[in-house]
DNA sequence: GTGAAAGCGCTAACAG
DNA sequence: CTGTTAGCGCTTTCAC
């Protein structure tokens, strides 16, 4: 290609790499332009890895592929890698820390430019020590990791506001009179949770109430057992105020299973605001959380950092709304006859 | 590390390569792996791929992240590329033909050793064009490919029995005494559409009945108004088959805001069996197709080929089987009132 | 501004 | 069975 144009390698190296310092002659630039069109040259990304110790690709670490939650998210964060040129790789660990362990080293061996956790970590030690390694190994041959989930890791986080949307949710149930609120919160080794948890439990002492908290785990099996435990309990609320997506698909088939009528007999509400919501009957008042927007930023300062000029604080929190839909309506007597 | 172990890096690479013809002394061998575990040796992914043309890397291509259905193959070639220490990355398309061939052409350059594409191709001129040079390109390098749904290209196929499951779905419902059973198909320009709709055609005609087949698309939404044609077309129906689990997902939630009981009023089938269909009320009567065997399947496949020892018929056909949930029943003269 | 040369870490070809 | 040699395709010194 470079004999084509009749200049050197190096030349044309740095005629087609436009973040170069050397300058180049214009006309040279455009001789070489020609050149590389007719021949219809394709850089060899493993030769320029082999150098630069990476390769142009852009790699997602979720729980499980499965879920709309990360799916939004990656779909963002996929628009935003191909607009710079990256490749977008979905890895799915799948929920076990191992598996993600092993992604990590194998991505870190394959020189991805950056890794996005879409997930919050674990607390367990020997976990965070093995990760600590892979990812000052990918650090050291200049790769970056983003966090778009609060994690005890001091990285570089963009993440939802967590706690003032829960807050929100619960003022919302609030005002339309219900004052007792129960919270399924998700599983206690993810900060998440507590975030989410403690703004709900904020806006309750607010108000004056006192919190109805029941366990949960994130997952879908996990919503449908803890609403089917709350309604056993007979605690007697009139709202539920669910933390997670995907645990909402497990409460709303519980209702339906026990023609619990949403919102007739029991307000219903969800951090969190999968398209699927747009399907199901009824139609979920939700905490609408820019999830593509976070892949997007996730992706922006992944490549910030691999350029050296990244200014953000270290974790960014993006704001969140309530979207009223038809689950949740004024507290009416005949909701109480649940308790 | 060669140095360590005081051997040249040709025995070295030789020792560590268990797939290689050379003969390797194993003491030699011996002291090569302990050198590599003292200096936590790690090979360089990145220049064997300079040689080799191709990384240890397998990538799935769907057209929806989002898609249950695409995410049990996933995770059924992931575990299987794991297990031959092959990293899995999953490439939404987005169902744009031209983001598809963006990402076969970011794989070849990054060199990918096998894509498997998890759906169908279009029928579109210029696309079979583009593709079947980026797959030439692949092919070149020694990178395999392989198909998980019909497709006009002929490439190496693991598909499951489309024709043969839609009829025994099919004859499902005739042993339950409906005949008039409504069809909702997928979108013309892919092949399997064609090939379920002509499995249902065949049961119908064969027990003298005649067929209704209602267009669909794959989609959620696409499901949901393919479900309230029907309806609104009162065209007679007491069974309703659809043909892929997305759809259906579409219908159950237009059926339940019509107020149509399953299977009181209409029995309902669907081909497909994602995890979804064990939360959903009632529980959906599929076909069951081994998602994740065939996903397994494509890998051991494309590693087969990267070997050159594959030996199967260029298109397998996996069987599927019928799953009896609670959304069919025999017909009853209530059923018939919905027409 | 441009070119020549070195080398990234590995594997294949060829001798021994 | 092992070592030597060469080279994958690029980028980056270092001279000019």
């Amino acid at each position: 290609m470079a004999r084509l144009a009749d200049v050197s390698a190096s030349t044309a190296s740095r005629a087609l790499n436009p973040a170069h310092s050397h300058p180049v002659n214009p006309a040279t630039r455009k001789r070489v332009l020609e050149a590389t069109s007719k021949l219809n040259y394709q850089p060899n990304l493993m030769a320029r890895g082999l150098r630069s110790r990476r390769l142009p690709t852009i790699s997602v670490i979720v729980h499980d592929i499965t879920d709309a939650y990360f799916a939004e998210i990656v779909r963002g964060a996929a628009d935003e890698a191909n607009r710079n040129s990256f490749l977008t790789f979905v890895c799915s660990s799948r929920r076990d820390p191992a598996v993600e362990l092993r992604y990590v080293e194998m991505l870190r061996l394959s020189g991805v430019s950056a890794v996005l956790f879409a997930a919050g970590g674990l607390l367990d030690r020997a976990y965070q020590r093995a990760m600590k390694k892979q990812v000052e190994a990918i650090q050291e041959y200049g790769g970056s990791v983003v966090a778009l989930a609060p994690r005890v890791e001091r990285w570089p986080t963009e993440v939802c506001d967590n706690r003032g949307g829960a807050q929100l949710m619960t003022e919302h149930l609030l005002r339309l009179g219900h004052h007792r609120i129960a919270f399924i919160t998700g599983p206690p080794q993810v900060r998440t949770s507590h975030e989410r948890e403690a703004g709900y439990v904020l806006a309750m002492k607010a108000a004056g109430h006192d919190p109805l908290v029941a366990p949960g785990d994130f997952t879908e099996p996990g919503g449908e057992q803890a609403t089917a435990r709350l309604l056993d309990s007979r605690a007697g609320f009139t709202a539920l105020f669910i933390s997670n997506d995907t645990m909402a698909l497990g409460a709303l088939s519980e209702l339906r299973k026990r023609k619990v009528e949403v919102p007739r007999d029991l307000s219903l509400g969800v951090f969190g605001d999968i398209p699927a919501w747009g399907y199901t009957t009824p139609r979920l008042t939700a905490i609408r959380i820019g999830l593509a927007e976070i892949g997007v930023a996730g992706v922006r300062r992944a490549l910030a950092i691999l350029q050296g000029q990244d200014s953000s604080p270290r974790v960014r929190v993006h704001p969140v709304s309530l979207v009223e839909r038809d689950s949740t309506a004024p507290l009416r007597r005949t909701a109480a006859a649940l308790a």
